[in-house]
DNA sequence: ATTTTAACATACAGCTGCGTTTGTATAAAT
DNA sequence: ATTTATACAAACGCAGCTGTATGTTAAAAT
């Protein structure tokens, strides 16, 4: 039964929205292309017709969600609103609570944090770094802005707080992914914000010596 | 040839320690039982004479190594030695420092983090998350005293400076350890703890407004 | 109206890794 | 000194998965 262009679009992408359920509920390694079939209503040969293997589709996966982890500071910072402290955290509570509301991401990122990246997935992995490289610079530069217009705490340095910033969501976002989703991502995760950024403003460093 | 009792004891460690290195290079979904054996120089009869299946090893690997993340508190604090805050900054710091110099802490870690948990190693992960929560108990009760000592700032509650220094660690530890310790894990780590627990004792809470 | 080709379903061959079985030499038990 | 059980090596069978080849139907192209 030959389709239509469009309809053949069609299977293509709910073989893919497939694949990304299928991946997130068994483990990328752990499930067949015939799981993948299945879950998408058709046999492995549409499957194979649209994607070359698993690899190929799990490439495509990842390319077809719109930038997966791009933004979060890009859009509403470089403008030069006000405060750029403030706009930072307000920038990473939304993403946190865009990431809340969207269970597609939320799969997408599961499967990345957890897939075994063994040779072949190694362009995923490059990528990911890539974006994560632009996403610290952009970040570096807004605490660059922000200890230019003085509003950094003295005993922080743009890469320190770009570092730890970083390390809280990263942690923030897998425990909270990986382990079940067993408390309010946006709401721990804004109060956690403020005390960081709390920190961040600090203008009398009293920096205590670690002991010993 | 029959080997004495040490030696097969001697053969069978040597497995789990090639296990060790095979399912951190390759990854334990893509490791097969041939590449343990030939990685132990034996054949696939040696490991499964030793171990019923490739869970079965991976349990056995997970269990010989002695309490993979426990300690970090328990030991240095309980007892009260002086500054709580100082205590815990102090253990996690030093922490950081013994996974920098361990190697085969690190390939444990990193096999922990990203191998993926599909229904045979749900026990690994459930004793993971045993282990997680008596520890976050255990920092949540150091925070506790922290504050009945009146040490711990008034805008922190011993849950949040919890919450917050495991989301830091944990965002920190898998950054080194999955993208290619690209930088000084103890150095870096002590910096952003310094930090952190710097707002931890920050008496005056000029905690700013996120806006909007 | 025919021909071609896209979009699949179905069938097939091949291999890989797994778990088991069998063989065997030797340590240990009697 | 036998016997027995241990600690493996080697061989076997097989189920599952992959990739491809072939078949089929209908949409496009001519």
């Amino acid at each position: 039964m030959r389709r239509t262009k469009a309809e053949a679009e069609e299977t293509r992408s709910s073989i893919i929205r497939a694949a990304e359920r299928v991946f997130y509920a068994k483990g990328v390694s752990n499930t067949t292309m015939e799981d993948v079939a299945n879950a998408a209503g058709v046999t492995r040969g549409a499957v194979y017709w649209h994607f070359s293997n698993k690899t190929d589709l799990f490439l495509e996966l990842y390319n077809s969600v719109p930038m997966p982890q791009e933004d979060m500071i890009a859009r509403e910072i470089e403008q030069p609103g006000r405060e750029v402290l403030c706009q930072i955290e307000k920038a990473a509570g939304d993403w946190l609570g865009e990431l809340a509301g969207d269970e597609q991401r939320q799969r997408i990122f599961s499967i990345l944090l957890r897939c075994e990246y063994g040779e072949e997935l190694m362009p995923v992995l490059e990528k990911q770094q890539e974006v994560d490289d632009r996403h610290t610079a952009s970040l570096e530069r807004a605490f660059s802005r922000a200890r230019s217009e003085d509003a950094l705490g003295t005993s922080w340095t743009p890469q320190s707080a770009t570092r730890t910033l970083r390390w809280m969501m990263k942690g923030l976002c897998s425990e909270w992914l990986l382990f079940g989703r067993r408390f309010d991502l946006e709401a721990q995760g804004r109060e956690g914000l403020k005390h960081l950024f709390s920190s961040f403003r600090e203008k009398a460093a009293s920096i205590g010596s670690p002991p010993d």
